[in-house]
DNA sequence: CGCAACTAGTTCATGGATATACTAAAAGCG
DNA sequence: CGCTTTTAGTATATCCATGAACTAGTTGCG
């Protein structure tokens, strides 16, 4: 914003960094685009922002050190909790691709945590589940993940965490309302 | 309950899908493993999936169809708000490597959206703005997600809206309690 | 001043995720 | 039954993002 006819731009303060610039594009949002819906984009940047944050954290600190990627660890959570699933769940669960399901099967099987095996009544359905180390690894993984969860979730109290589940859970559940894209 | 051998499911409903998995997780951690901080793997759970599914509806919705990714998106909203920025702070503010910023900048150069332009104090330096056209381009974008963001965030009243937001900021501004990894 | 340490950005190799197209099996329907 | 349609999974090509190595400019300090 140089040259324009709008009003003298919002001060960017040197301190700006990922977080806060939620606050700066609220207060330009505002003043000068007129945005018709800013409690709307606050909304929804907070929530994404939040959770790359988090996701971020966990990822690097818990998973990477171990060589497993984000989707790995929730392909085994999956099918930890689920299994055995067949591929096509396990995509569903996960929130991935079938491609990627089968791309990451790939590499997991290989490295001996989980295997596949052919469905008994369905010629072309795949049954995964965790082999022994896959089971133990993935226990270790999220009991290590857990404590880490614990520390980002405590900055709340107990009803203070309750609330923000209830609402996010509304968000999505009420989304029935008009037709959201969802993966496949 | 159930035998350790064998994760046997507690019930694992045919309806189940990306969202309602939480559900289960939740019951199967506190069940069978006897999960130690069950209600924050909740809370981040129901956070990271909340958040990838707003995103794949808005991405696949209203940028895909233009020819833009996510992070597109994302660095020329930091552009139009906070630009001109040196390459360096837009990594910082959209939450991108350095190298995701030369990259994506070189498309969007060659797309007409940007400009780079040398630094006159720091020889290193890029500032980045958008173009005339960029500018036009991400303000109509905008208006179009917000139209979708309204969608989304009026399933909860104005005072729930509040509330989310603050619970997500309290949760992330309040993290200097450990040392969280970030990008860079 | 001159050299070491640091910083900004880019390039490159790599890995992950997707869409698309394909194969094979099952289901539906005349 | 057979033929069409649908469904499950996989292979391929492509795109995107990352870390690591590199280049070039800046800062700091002896």
């Amino acid at each position: 914003m140089t040259d324009d006819v709008a009003p003298v731009p919002v001060e960017v303060p040197e301190s700006l960094d990922f977080w806060s610039f939620i606050e700066l594009a609220n207060r330009r949002l505002s003043t000068e685009y007129g945005s018709t819906h800013e409690l709307a984009t606050q909304v929804l940047l907070t929530l994404n922002r939040a959770s790359n944050v988090v996701t971020y954290d966990l990822e690097s600190s818990i998973h990477r050190p171990r060589g497993l990627s984000w989707s790995a660890f929730r392909l085994m959570f999956v099918t930890w909790l689920a299994g055995p699933v067949e591929s096509k769940t396990a995509a569903k669960l996960t929130g991935m691709s079938r491609a990627a399901v089968s791309n990451l099967t790939k590499t997991l099987v290989s490295g001996g945590l989980m295997e596949r095996a052919p469905d008994e009544r369905d010629g072309r359905s795949v049954q995964l589940s965790l082999t022994e180390k896959g089971r133990s690894e993935i226990g270790e993984i999220y009991r290590e993940q857990n404590e880490r969860e614990h520390a980002w979730a405590s900055v709340l109290t107990e009803p203070e965490q309750r609330i923000l589940v209830m609402l996010l859970d509304k968000l999505i559940t009420n989304r029935s309302q008009f037709d959201v894209r969802g993966r496949n």
